[in-house]
DNA sequence: GTTGAGCGTT
């Protein structure tokens, strides 16, 4: 399995959609359309889940593509950032 | 609009 990060999709792309985009290419495990959690608005960018095999696939045929009048940016996502503690106020 | 979360215990 390997993790796949899609960058500039449109705002209205939707998990379902992300998924299905990348059905084609193997089966898709999890796919997730990224919004902010503080607003509920679409980053713009998501994660896919998918078959090794299958994701390289995906990669080389969707990186760089048109979409809805954006270019696609499609690579394997790097491990989430860990996040600083936001219930600690910084005290000096 | 470019690399996810949670909001005190998985």
């Amino acid at each position: 399995m390997t993790r796949i990060y899609c960058g500039n999709l449109p705002f209205s792309t939707n998990d379902d959609e992300l998924r299905d985009m990348f059905e084609e290419f193997g089966s898709v495990n999890e796919a997730t359309v990224v919004s902010d959690r503080e607003t509920g608005r679409s980053r713009g960018f998501g994660f896919v889940d998918m078959d090794t095999d299958g994701a390289t696939k995906a990669i080389e045929a969707l990186d760089g593509i048109d979409y809805k009048g954006r270019t696609l940016k499609v690579n394997v996502a790097r491990p989430r950032e860990e996040r600083p503690p936001r219930n600690n106020r910084r005290r000096y």
